[in-house]
DNA sequence: TATTTTCCTGACGATTTGGTCAAGTTTTTT
DNA sequence: AAAAAACTTGACCAAATCGTCAGGAAAATA
């Protein structure tokens, strides 16, 4: 029994005491840095908040760096997964509601990394490695490829794929990282589900099928097309 | 003769003596906290950039936030004439378009106000005072209001005017705020005229008339009205 | 149980930072 | 020209902050 006591104790400890440590320092500090960005995040702060001495958060951390650009890897390992949607065997039309409704989601239910992501961006990716801006910048090149393929099916207007998929996400990244505006602008002091339920809808039918009426009457016809 | 003298001396000192180096201060400051935020920015280097001696600083401003909170001021001055394109007299493709084209020229052309707004944002918008939020809320509804008078006439699909407009705002904004990881998407260091005017027209092009391929043959038509 | 490894933490130090001040210079006014 | 007002600045300070460290507690291992 003794022995059985001492593996369970070791199921919750070792290993995990260092796991369960580290995660407590991450989530306070993905939470400040995403508010106040790097230089204006005190560690004693995050130690406070993680419950932590702050001598403790640097046993388990060298240097404030350190904390940040491990939380920078953790975000962009995640980044792909909504981009997937967007593959070549896919309808443009479900393919590209897919992508919004998971961007949108993602930004809701991990409001902080997208802050974090974002202040990281503001102030240039200093703190991004060559390699990881590479990879970024690969993945965007594929999915550009999968749109240009749409194009070339005629399934897509012949658009700039580059910058139509920074429109993307520009859109459903704005309700991540703006969420206090996006509220002001809404009139309401936070966003709920129904709040992200209507953007993704409003996005959605207009990047589909464009803000302007069908229906409408030739009224301006002769200039319908003067804006490609 | 001397009279004319002190006259000109006069003109370029007196008055502009003050003005002068106030606008030193704050253009160095916009520019620094811009990238570093309020916390990462120094007073001592936006007195070192402004080619001012700190205490010199100190003698136009009290304090930090007393810069800070003018910058946001004047920016939110300027922030209401973009919107004012979209007005209820004009077509909505062609007052759509404008606005468009009018934000990304202003993204362009004060990089620096864009990201100290985002960066403001970021933060929470702790130093946008009340009145400020409600100006902003405003001119929001005010908006928002021409739109849905556009599409009560049937002259703009029956989208929320509130995210519609967020969208737009997302959309151009996004251009200013995240200027490198545009160019790192794009495969540039730097983002040019060109890169702007095609970023412009892709926008326009799917605000206006969606993305999908609007000869498409209606292989999927039953199911295309399924979105809204 | 003994020993080794991992973890914990209060106290401390070096440095940085926002902000002050007093003494001086230049400019304006009278 | 003299007095007043506006401007300039090197030196200084108190508070905050990152990071260190030594010594002890807990846990794992043998």
């Amino acid at each position: 029994m003794a022995k059985a006591k001492t593996a369970i104790v070791k199921a919750n400890t070792e290993e995990h005491i260092r796991a369960r440590n580290e995660k407590m320092i991450l989530k306070a500090a993905v939470e400040l840095f995403s508010r106040k960005g790097f230089d204006g995040t005190r560690i004693a702060e995050i130690a406070q908040v993680s419950g932590l001495p702050k001598a403790n958060v640097y046993y388990y951390f060298a240097t404030k760096q350190a904390i940040y650009t491990r939380l920078i890897e953790s975000l962009l390992a995640g980044w792909d997964k909504a981009l997937e949607h967007i593959s070549a065997d896919r309808e443009p039309r479900e393919a590209l509601a897919a992508y919004v409704a998971a961007k949108l989601e993602y930004s809701r239910k991990h409001t902080s990394e997208s802050r974090l992501f974002a202040n990281e961006m503001l102030g240039g990716g200093q703190f991004i490695s060559r390699q990881q801006k590479q990879h970024v910048r690969a993945i965007t090149r594929e999915r550009a490829a999968v749109i240009q393929g749409w194009i070339k099916k005629g399934k897509l207007a012949p658009v700039d794929p580059n910058h139509f998929l920074i429109m993307l996400w520009a859109t459903t990244q704005f309700y991540a990282d703006f969420a206090s505006v996006t509220a002001v602008t809404l009139g309401k002091g936070r966003l709920n589900g129904a709040d992200f339920e209507e953007a993704r809808k409003t996005i959605v039918e207009v990047v589909l099928n464009g803000a302007i009426a069908p229906m409408e009457p030739a009224k301006n016809s002769q200039r319908s097309l003067k804006i490609r």
